[in-house]
DNA sequence: TAGTTTTAAGTTTTT
DNA sequence: CTTAAAACTA
């Protein structure tokens, strides 16, 4: 460990010795894949504090993702332990740290919880009443988007994303009410930051102060926010320093900017720039396949990279039936090197990729079969699952009792008569004392309902002043959730009586009370009630978690479905109650709880069994800064990879995800690509994928039967295009009945439909969403389509079948 | 309103 | 095929 010479310098080639070693103007690090970019930036934190007597406290290092961050503090500390006191983040998770600090300065308290891209749809809904759920989402994403790159409602840079005038309107109805609710999404995470920095001389000069070394790792992905964030906290005279890799570039659909990358000289004076080229990970003809794809995009910094693990197997391309074969062969082909392997073999040296998630589940079939061990990385499964919704949504309206994304998710949850209609007085009641807390300033709110009691948009505090004025069913039903609400907060320590505790009698009786006298660490199981849910509870707050599912009728709920289902999900519901254990039972900690929750979903599933001795199924994009000895690229076929919509910029960007993907391998490649594949329980026939073709024959070990058109010379021709589907005009000849603008459908065709049967098209319209199609079946049902999002249903079987 | 049945829609990729 | 939304019935 390097304890008093600088050995630790002596493993560094001369361009990382020269990164680790440079000072003074910002500098950029043009770090290829596998050119030990993680190795420069851990030995440079070690090297700043141990010879140029930096202050840990001083340094802030940002990585792309929580596990990376985590892997970066271990390997600094091996250097030199003194590492462990710099901060070393993600943006969005130094932004929460931040905003728990300084959000005042923006109408943020302290207990504020972060919502997700689902909770962020959810409030725009209650924004968009009657809109279609598709026109809901886009709107979210293109909010989301705009925060990407720090555009506010009022910005008119905002057109390039969305110049309509009602998005303006939504956009800015949203922040208001995220405001009102008190909670933040994941663009504010960066932005608010930057404009409190911004607009406080003070914050910022202490921000300057503190943080002397700035380090951005995976910079190519970072966004506008995220650049403006960094210069906010700059400070005259500190030392800036990112790392990246503009052909790593993977997350423009996020807001990633490459921009940023390939403008930086430009954005600091005097940048100075460092190249490393030599990769240590992969063996050459790996490498070659790599360079040979990434080439095909424009627009690249270009550079040139050289294997110094030299030569090495060929990598080898797989054409299979389907992906069951699919499956199999992956499935034998790990079973076979762990046969014939030395015992030196392991499952971890594998690991499968795909281009989107749902792809694992035939691949998990074919593994769980086989007794194969995996693990899957990164799938978001678990949190969006419906009873780990819900359990949170409770947690969080705990916390902050304006959420209204959350009351509006359990208050009725399991139904107990708190109708829509309910709902939406109770919110209107809470709302109305955002003008009644103003009015309370000139003295004209009744004495008997407490200021602090009662703050603006506090829906607990409404609901219980309409109580009275409900129905008996609706007010049992409130009366219960309310109640749940209070034996929570009871579980917290330190809880005052806050808005809740005056009325009810409910919470004050038992549990409680009782609990706290017991002294920490001491508590015996859950209560009579979680008992009968078959939840168990632990330390801190996993009591008041099991407190709140079990009152609020969240377990029984779910207990209560067959079997197999409600085992599962009360299973699911222990899972994250054991998680809520690790936290301490006081606001604090369930802050921090959820917190965790939002910025860091890298829970792994699956059968991993123990030793931890198994293959991981990644998607491509979670790849980025792993490796693996061996490496299988699944589903390499035209539509799923590139995706089918893809062309321009985008295009290039699923190219730079294959060069990703492939530059993970070590030792040894496979790419898999299948003649068929089932997509909506469909059976569709695939192509191989563009890049395979611009990787060329020569790169490649060719398995399997080779489809139509593949390895020919290219010469620009569609050649993949043999038996495509569904593309084209139609077909035959006849009747020349009214063809739809589309080209795809004629009046008199005759179609087939799965659940109609056969039938005819009897008339076509043209709207603004492209052609509608009526067709009349035989049962005499008639059914209107649109041609652009149904044509994979209705298949055309010609005019004399 | 609650619960059931029918019908449409969906799959990027992640902090 | 799986899940979410809409439509319908009690």
């Amino acid at each position: 460990m390097a304890a008093d010479s600088s050995q630790y310098l002596d493993v560094l080639n001369p361009e990382q010795r020269e990164a680790v070693l440079h000072r003074g103007n910002p500098l950029l690090i043009l770090a290829g894949a596998g050119s030990g970019k993680t190795r420069v930036i851990t030995t440079k934190i070690a090297w700043l504090i141990r010879e140029c007597g930096v202050d840990a406290a001083s340094i802030l290092a940002v990585t792309f993702t929580n596990k990376a961050a985590r892997e970066m503090a271990a390997r600094a500390r091996l250097i030199d332990e003194r590492s462990d006191r710099a901060m070393l983040r993600t943006f969005h998770s130094f932004g929460a740290w931040f905003l728990r600090r300084y959000g005042s300065r923006a109408g943020l308290e302290p207990g504020f919880t972060i919502y997700d891209d689902d909770d962020a749809a959810a409030l725009t809904t209650t924004l968009m009443p009657g809109a279609p759920q598709a026109e809901v989402k886009q709107t979210a994403r293109r909010i989301s988007r705009a925060k990407d790159y720090f555009l506010s409602p009022d910005d008119p840079g905002l057109d390039a994303i969305d110049h309509r005038a009602s998005f303006r309107a939504i956009y800015r109805a949203y922040e208001e009410k995220l405001a009102a609710i008190g909670n933040v999404d994941f663009g504010d995470l960066i932005k608010k930051p930057v404009e409190i920095l911004r607009g406080d001389a003070e914050i910022a000069r202490r921000f300057h102060e503190r943080f002397r070394v700035f380090l951005v790792d995976e910079y190519q992905d970072s966004n506008v926010a995220q650049f403006e964030l960094l210069k906010a906290l700059y400070g005259e005279g500190a030392y800036l320093c990112v790392v990246g890799d503009d052909d790593q570039s993977i997350y423009r659909f996020r807001g990633a900017e490459v921009r940023n990358i390939l403008e930086f000289p430009g954005r600091f004076p005097g940048v100075d720039i460092i190249r490393l080229e030599r990769n240590y990970r992969s063996v050459a003809p790996i490498l070659r396949l790599a360079s040979a794809v990434v080439d095909h995009n424009r627009g690249r910094l270009g550079k040139n990279l050289r294997a110094e693990r030299g030569t090495g197997k060929l990598p080898t391309l797989v054409f299979l039936a389907d992906q069951e074969a699919e499956a199999v062969f992956a499935a034998k082909l790990i079973e076979n090197s762990l046969a014939a392997g030395e015992g030196t073999a392991r499952y971890t040296d594998w690991a499968i990729l795909y281009r989107t998630h749902a792809q694992s589940l035939g691949l998990e079939t074919e593994f769980l079969r086989r007794r194969i061990p995996y693990r899957i990385v990164g799938s978001l499964k678990f949190y969006e699952r419906e009873e780990i919704k819900d359990a949170l949504a409770l947690l969080a309206f705990m916390l902050n009792p304006r959420d209204e994304i959350a009351f509006r998710r359990v208050v009725n949850k399991p139904a107990r008569g708190v109708g829509g209609a309910t709902v939406e007085r109770i919110i209107t009641e809470a709302f109305a004392i955002t003008g009644a807390a103003r009015d309370d300033a000139a003295g004209f709110l009744p004495p008997e309902i407490p200021r602090a009691a009662s703050p603006a948009g506090d829906l607990a505090a409404a609901a219980k002043r309409l109580l009275p004025a409900l129905t008996a069913k609706a007010r049992a039903g409130l009366g219960t959730f309310l109640a749940a609400i209070e034996a929570g907060m009871e579980e917290l320590t330190g809880a005052e009586a806050s808005a809740g505790n005056d009325g009810g009698t409910d919470g004050n009786d038992s549990n409680g009370d009782s609990a706290k006298k017991v002294p920490r660490g001491k508590r015996g199981g859950g209560t009579r009630k979680a008992a009968a849910s078959g939840l168990r509870s632990g330390e801190g707050l996993s009591r008041c978690l099991v407190t709140l599912v079990s009152r609020a009728g969240i377990a029984e709920h779910y207990a209560a479905r067959d079997e197999i289902e409600g085992d599962s999900r009360i299973g699911n519901l222990q899972e994250l109650v054991n998680g809520a254990s690790l936290y301490p039972d006081s606001r604090e900690g369930l802050a921090e709880f959820l917190e965790h929750i939002e910025l860091d979903r890298s829970l792994e599933e699956g059968e991993a069994g123990g030793n931890g001795n198994a293959v991981t199924f990644i998607t491509l994009h979670n790849t980025k800064g792993l490796e693996f000895r061996r490496v299988i690229m699944t589903g390499v076929e035209q539509g799923i990879f590139p995706r089918e919509d893809k062309k321009d910029d985008d295009l290039e960007e699923e190219r730079r995800l294959f060069y990703v993907g492939v530059t993970r391998a070590m030792d040894e490649l496979y790419l898999t690509s299948c003649a068929m594949r089932r997509m909506y329980g469909r059976a569709m026939p695939m192509e191989p994928s563009l890049f395979l073709r611009e990787a060329g024959r020569e790169n490649l070990r060719v398995l399997g039967e080779t489809p139509y058109g593949f390895g020919r010379a290219a010469g620009g021709n569609p050649a993949f295009r043999a038996g495509a589907p569904g593309g084209g005009r139609a077909a035959g000849s006849g009747r020349a009945g009214k063809a739809s603008s589309d080209g795809k459908w004629k009046t008199g065709e005759r179609l087939y439909h799965d659940d109609y049967g056969y039938g005819a098209i009897i008339r076509i319209d043209e709207s603004e969403d492209g052609p509608v199609i009526s067709a009349r079946f035989d049962t005499g049902k008639e059914i209107r389509f649109l041609s652009e999002s149904q044509s994979r249903r209705f298949t055309k079987i010609g005019e004399d079948f």
